[in-house]
DNA sequence: AATCCGTGGAC
DNA sequence: TGTCCAAGGAT
């Protein structure tokens, strides 16, 4: 990109998606724009918080299932903490559903219901942070924030070929990606270079060929396009270990525990088990013939890999969640491989 | 500033 | 199988 082209570049861009945008559940199409429509502020929160590091593919579901339930902010906000937690489970980073929920209840609590129309007002709420803040207030207002996410910084790394590894770069792409914002259009703009990375301008094997923008792209010329944005290198995944338990009583009820509100899958529900380290202790959570699961629930989370065995026992006592209000849906993902793989070690009650 | 926080699909 | 990585935010 030259000095000068960011004007042409984004003419281009926005005629491209005006004939190629993505048709999404969140998404009001650009010819509808034409008329004056705008988006639901609260479905495009919705949908900005659930994309966050989360492909389009896994969300769509979610999406669904939560705007069918809970239609206004005002639902969701009087909804049960265990409801939306368990709506939530499969999608990861649960630290996102907690403060969904803290979000709608301010919006619905504070600001009678209507989220702010800025990018400033949006950045105050929870779980809302600088991308989030400028997509709402861009998608949703057309307010010339500068929205940059994953996407951005790889189609922006490009155009201008910038050799400095992420996340050092982060800045120097901002910047940029402010050049390249128009004030026609932001949204439009926006939602534009967010398809264009999801569909052409790609991690690997960018369609180059096809590219609206390649006559602006200086990474296209020298032919580098793939190899950027560089990026440092991460950090190894340990192997830590562990124990759950699974155990059930005569008429099928389930041991849960409900998971502190911070950490790891805080807020969801859980098998009792060993903390995960080097050397877990085997505590089972009470007295009973545990019989070990022939397989071992193998998981990796963001940071580490866990290797978990699973025990299973017919037992009675308090505190089991009854048949009838347990649904293996309702789990993370691990948990509910240790309740799959539980299943072979509890013959009386196969699932 | 660096670390923590999930998951499933692509390759 | 393992690795990368996707519309980030909180601390």
């Amino acid at each position: 990109m030259r000095d000068g082209d960011e004007a042409a570049a984004g003419e281009a861009l926005l005629a491209w998606y005006d004939r190629a945008a993505r048709v999404l559940p969140w998404r009001v199409g650009p010819a509808d724009h034409a008329t004056g429509e705008r988006a639901d502020p609260y479905r495009v929160w919705m949908s900005e918080v659930m994309l966050q590091q989360t492909t389009v593919a896994a969300v769509k579901d979610h999406f669904h299932r939560f705007t069918t339930r809970w239609p206004r902010v005002e639902d969701l906000a009087a909804a049960e903490d265990g409801a939306v937690m368990a709506e939530w489970a499969g999608l990861g980073y649960y630290a996102r559903a907690r403060n969904l929920l803290k979000c709608a209840r301010v919006v619905a609590h504070e600001h009678s219901g209507v989220f702010p129309t800025t990018s400033e007002g949006l950045r105050a709420l929870p779980g809302i942070g600088p991308y989030t803040a400028a997509a709402i207030a861009a998608i949703a207002h057309d307010e010339p924030a500068v929205v940059v996410d994953g996407n951005v910084e790889r189609v922006v790394s490009r155009l201008w070929a910038v050799e400095t590894p992420l996340p050092g770069a982060k800045a120097a792409l901002t910047d940029l990606a402010g050049r390249l914002t128009p004030a026609r259009r932001p949204g439009d703009h926006a939602q534009a270079m967010m398809d264009l990375g999801a569909t052409i301008c790609t991690p690997r094997n960018p369609a180059c060929a096809i590219c609206p923008l390649r006559p602006f792209c200086a990474a296209s010329a020298q032919g580098i396009a793939d190899s950027l944005p560089r990026k440092a290198p991460k950090a190894e995944k340990p192997v830590r270990q562990g124990f759950a338990f699974v155990a059930r009583d005569g008429a099928g009820g389930v041991l849960l525990e409900r998971r502190p509100e911070k950490g790891l899958l805080g807020g969801m529900l859980g098998f009792p088990g060993s903390g995960w380290g080097p050397a877990p202790e085997f505590t089972p959570p009470l007295a009973a013939d545990w019989r070990e699961a022939p397989s071992t629930v193998r998981h990796t989370f963001t940071h580490f890999h866990l290797r978990l065995r699973v025990f299973a026992a017919q037992a009675e006592g308090a505190g089991f969640t009854p048949r009838a209000d347990f649904r293996p849906a309702a789990l993370p993902t691990v948990m509910r491989k240790v309740w799959d793989a539980a299943q072979s070690a509890l013959s009386p009650h196969p699932e």
